[in-house]
DNA sequence: TCTGGGGTCCTAGGACCC
DNA sequence: TCTGGGGTCCTAGGACCC
């Protein structure tokens, strides 16, 4: 018998990590906003169902979300990337092998099981992530991960079947698809949807009966094997050890337009020194940067201006410094004065591992003690909190910096923000 | 006034080689 | 009239995910 999937997924995970430390939200509608409190990332059920949808834009939303007296939080992802850990760290004590998908999923996979076998287990990793973190799931099992993603998402919808559900080789798979818009497949977004329905296939049904070379025409490879996921057949399969990073990248919307160079090169300092720190927590060199700037692209009234500007660096680096030098070169080429910007991003690509040797440049004295300094740099950010140290040349007053007006306090991550319990 | 961020995979097409 | 063919590598852009 072959193996079964299982995907468990936190329920509206964000808001569920908000709720934990402020009871007083269990029942009510909450949403939690992305970075610079741009747009709706994550709802509470009950926001759900006022109407609330995923990425709608919050200055847009913000009186009716008043009217019905929602809660809104700015996202503390301080505060989700602990909690997800901590649900991963309970699953991988009750099963063996498991793939962290995202912050807020995970798949494993198990030997072949019965319907009710599989319903005892789903109920059995549900209650103690619950009694262990506070944090809900749902359960779905398949033959495939395309399957087990449907089987969670059904979990979600019928409560009825307690937050497990399972879709098993001997189940009516046909009749189950038939249920399910081709776009709500896994794999299968807007632009593919409409494609398919051009083509007549509407349901995830007709998707798992589509014709192979049709689909490799019109979707790719990956179309292909979603088919083939569809029908039972697994194509994608666990990643234990997540794969290598290929690129490290770090950017912010600002909270204010910027039209001086001389801000846009403290943003551009700020994140990257937060994207070096991922390399060197990562035990990784970058040979290559890439500098972007853009306009707000919605502003249509507005004059637009995106340019980005990739160079090689001299040797591979993870040294904040050096990767600055370098980054300036590339922000006075691109920067244009006359326009309002609303985003500076980084991208380091071609990583190597710290480990290996790689060429040296001859034309570059090695700079003396370095690691050491890095290492301290690190540590003394870790201990004390970010941007104890920073580089003077990514400012101090940081009026451009991302608006984050109503985040709850990093309860489980900082000393300072510990949740304050009173006897009485 | 105000619209996120980080990451991967796939393909087509151009440059280049012999 | 007629202008090789096969292969690799690289990059940009599209699409997707959470």
């Amino acid at each position: 018998m072959p193996p079964l999937f299982g995907l468990l997924d936190c329920n509206n995970f964000y808001v569920s990590c908000e709720r934990l430390f402020n009871p007083e939200l269990e029942g009510q509608p909450v949403v939690v906003l992305s970075n610079n409190d741009g747009c709706i990332i994550a709802r509470s059920n009950e926001a759900k169902a006022l109407g609330f949808k995923m990425g709608e834009p919050y200055f847009k939303c913000k009186p009716l979300l008043e009217h019905h007296r929602v809660r809104v939080f700015s996202s503390n992802y301080a505060l989700y990337g602990d909690m997800s850990q901590r649900v991963m760290e309970v699953l991988g004590c009750l099963e063996p092998e498991v793939e962290v998908y995202s912050i807020d999923e995970a798949f494993i996979r198990l030997p072949a099981a019965g319907e009710e076998g599989l319903r005892i287990l789903g109920t059995d990793i549900r209650n103690s992530v619950r009694q262990q973190t506070g944090i809900p799931v749902s359960i779905g099992f398949g033959p495939t991960k395309t399957l087990a993603k449907l089987a969670n998402r059904l979990a979600k919808k019928h409560p009825e079947h307690g937050g497990v559900f399972a879709i098993l080789p001997e189940s009516d798979i046909g009749a189950i698809l038939k249920g399910i818009g081709a776009g709500e497949v896994w794999g299968v977004g807007t632009r593919s949807t409409r494609k398919l329905a051009d083509h007549n296939i509407r349901t995830a049904y007709d998707l798992s009966r589509a014709s192979e070379t049709w689909l490799k025409k019109h979707l790719s490879i990956t179309g292909v094997r979603t088919m083939h996921e569809l029908r039972g057949l697994s194509c994608f399969p666990l990643e234990e050890t997540p794969p290598p990073k290929y690129s490290i990248a770090c950017s912010r919307s600002f909270g204010v337009p910027v039209t001086e160079l001389r801000e846009m090169h403290e943003a551009a300092v700020c994140y990257l020194s937060r994207a070096a720190e991922k390399l060197r927590a990562q035990q990784l060199k970058a040979g290559c940067l890439t500098l972007y700037l853009t306009t707000n692209r919605f502003r249509t009234d507005q004059p637009q201006y995106a340019n980005s500007r990739t160079m090689t660096l001299p040797c591979p680096t993870a040294d904040t410094a050096e990767l600055i030098v370098q980054a300036m070169r590339c922000l006075k080429e691109l920067f244009r004065p006359g326009y309002a910007y609303q985003k500076v991003g980084v991208l380091l690509t071609d990583l190597i591992s710290e480990h290996i040797h790689h060429q040296r440049n001859l034309f570059l004295a090695p700079r003396r003690n370095r690691d050491n300094l890095l290492r301290a740099l690190d540590r003394i950010n870790h201990r004390w909190g970010k941007d104890t140290l920073q580089y003077a040349s990514a400012g101090f007053s940081k009026p451009w910096h991302h608006k984050q007006e109503m985040k709850s306090p990093s309860y489980t991550t900082s000393w300072r923000e510990l949740p304050i319990v009173q006897a009485f």
